[in-house]
DNA sequence: TTCGCTGCAAAGGATTTGCATTCTA
DNA sequence: TAGAATGCAAATCCTTTGCAGCGAA
């Protein structure tokens, strides 16, 4: 069985993560300051995957004087307080995602056409990628897999959101 | 059935790659030069997975005088060539390798203590992420796949190439 | 004698870091 | 008030490019 979250859906709570960095934040003697408050909020409005450059343009609605060093000094805080995960997709430019927060493990999906991400979680194939491992004599300890497809059908497929 | 190569082994002729290679640039118009030669040669004796520094080093031996943009510039030329295709397994630094000339696509696993990369292709793993695409409402057009593990006997692994 | 090639240095793009200043606790 | 955090600019790291001279064909 194969369950599956499409970009923007099911995003953890606003007020549940706020919490967790700040007490991931005060546990370690950090300060929660303005540009935190407004980083992490870019970043729960801008949906499952984000780089920094787009947080620094959200960002600067709502401070302008927010600098992009501050970006990406908040967004390695907020990877190393598990709220957020780091993933280079394409090769260059990193992007983040909200950790499976106490949930499960899951893999992506890439639409060649109009580049959403489709993250799923499939036991059978994680099953599989253990046995594969063991056939070769290792100890599968984690992994990484993007699959890249075209969609079935159009409705599949949010082309519609590009120009 | 899974089948595997380790890296360094099975390499693809010499002769070959560089019948190839010189058949795409004169079919281009493109010069053979001593460069050239030198770094096909460097990335035919580096192993399966290399990087341009790698390369630089390598050829700085047979010829000092080459520059790093050289490098860049024929590792490019010989991906566009289709001997070498281009990884990004890190995130920063490009990994090349040879392209399975004919042959079959394949994942990699990587050693979790030694960094050693295993070259592998399974069937029924292939099939079944075929399946889970089409779960999802797409038609998989390809796919990268990393396994991340530790060895099970030490056998495996060729931790004591390291220091 | 052409152009394609090369080395070098400068340019790029993403990310990080040094530092003086500002601000949280 | 101490020391963390910020903004800015400079610095990195890997890779690409511009350019004037070099060298295959």
């Amino acid at each position: 069985m194969t369950t599956s979250r499409r970009s923007g859906e099911n995003l953890p709570k606003r007020a549940h993560l706020h919490k967790i960095f700040d007490e991931y934040l005060s546990q370690l003697g950090l300060r929660q300051t303005r540009q935190r408050k407004i980083i992490l909020d870019a970043v729960l409005s801008s949906g499952r995957h984000v780089d920094a450059e787009t947080i620094f343009n959200e960002v600067k609605k709502i401070d302008a004087s927010i600098g992009l060093a501050t970006i990406y000094r908040t967004l390695k805080m907020m990877t190393d307080s598990q709220i957020l995960v780091e993933r280079h997709f394409g090769g260059d430019r990193a992007s983040f995602e909200f950790a499976d927060l106490g949930n499960e493990h899951h893999d992506h999906l890439i639409c060649n056409q109009c580049g959403e991400i489709v993250e799923f979680f499939d036991e059978g194939l994680e099953r599989y990628q253990d046995l594969v491992a063991k056939n070769l004599g290792f100890n599968l300890k984690n992994h990484k897999m993007e699959l890249f497809a075209d969609c079935l059908a159009s409705e599949n497929c949010n082309r519609k959101n590009l120009k």
